[in-house]
DNA sequence: ATAACAAACTAACAACTGTTAGTTTAAATT
DNA sequence: AATTTAAACTAACAGTTGTTAGTTTGTTAT
């Protein structure tokens, strides 16, 4: 039994409407109605409805900044390195594809502060990862392209996961894993 | 000299403004002050707000179905046919990237039949690719991993090409052209 | 010169937006 | 039993939204 808090319920039910429609296109009363309550009721818990983007945006973009410092700074090959973010990327995935999808998409709504923040987190993420393409290609672990070119397609690939994974044809997270692992490194050829 | 008349005009300034911050979050306000008017002059134009996601959206979707269409029925390798969809993407995104990025992010704000005829098309193009894909396999020419994840992790990279392209650090047309095959086929190790 | 047209304008609308204030209800704590 | 608290409610607000109606302006065709 968890008895997960009123404000946290309408955290997700937030999340979900904002990946199904975007944040700017969902209401208030649209929350409020998918949790059976009045509008006016939600600021019981929450301060405004910036403030739910903020906590659904923040938390999910702060844990990928923590996991890719450990892994940039892990003495394992790039190749190792590589692998975790793949990894990472799949675990929050699985755990919470609604706050993925509404990083993704609504980022920019944020305000301010926040914005700022975020655009920090993100590209200090990007750099962490060209760091490690760089030192995978010094050592001829990595194909010496176009740095650029390998940074988006891997980092595109794992961003847009959320749209992909649930659907039928979506295999189980453990062949998901391997498979994916195989395609980004290897290819399909 | 290419007098653009004044419709192709809102649309250009819509699709652009949309990939800024989504559909929702533009009003007409806004594309009427990019073009020094005022909104109520955009009536003169077009029928609705609608009406001008739907020409950004489906324009562009039905040029995906019938290139698409043309490369899934030539008389050429799969993974030739696979290089031609990446060409397909990478040049729409060279001439068209707002439209693209409307395309990718909006499509849910379609209404009715525009919605629908949006979807059937959507998923006539996976399964083009996965018809490719398939006889690729069968072929020997691909590896035999699961068809779903070569499916979306080459389709997410080329879909999101709009998000980076542009940028300060990316390579010239030709370049990125071949990279990307390079990195989509035979990955980055 | 006159008529026709394209494309802008002002003014207004009804509906919807996020949010606030004040109130009620029922459960938990004293 | 009395009090506090959590969480819902109703009612309303000021601002914004897409859109319409009717009008004006300058250019093009007759």
């Amino acid at each position: 039994m968890k008895p997960i808090d009123r404000k946290t319920e309408i955290i997700n039910v937030a999340a979900q409407l904002f990946k199904e429609k975007g944040y700017s296109a969902v209401t208030m009363r649209d929350i409020a109605q998918a949790m059976d309550i009045k509008a006016a009721s939600l600021y019981n818990h929450i301060k405004s409805k910036q403030e739910i983007l903020v906590l659904i945006v923040i938390e999910i973009a702060e844990e990928f900044t923590n996991v890719m410092n450990e892994i940039v700074s892990s003495d394992i090959s790039a190749i190792q390195k590589i692998e975790k973010v793949i990894e990472l990327h799949i675990n929050i995935t699985l755990r919470n594809a609604d706050a993925l999808a509404c990083l993704n998409n609504d980022w920019m709504h944020l305000t301010a502060d926040d914005l700022t923040y975020f655009i920090k987190m993100r590209e200090e993420y990007e750099d962490n990862f060209r760091i490690i393409i760089q030192k995978g290609i010094a050592d001829n672990e990595i194909q010496n392209l176009n740095i650029e070119v390998i940074i988006f397609s891997t980092l595109s690939t794992l961003r847009t996961l959320y749209l992909w994974y649930g659907k039928k044809k979506s295999p189980n997270p453990q062949v998901l894993k391997s498979n994916m692992i195989e395609v980004l490194l290897n290819g399909i050829v």
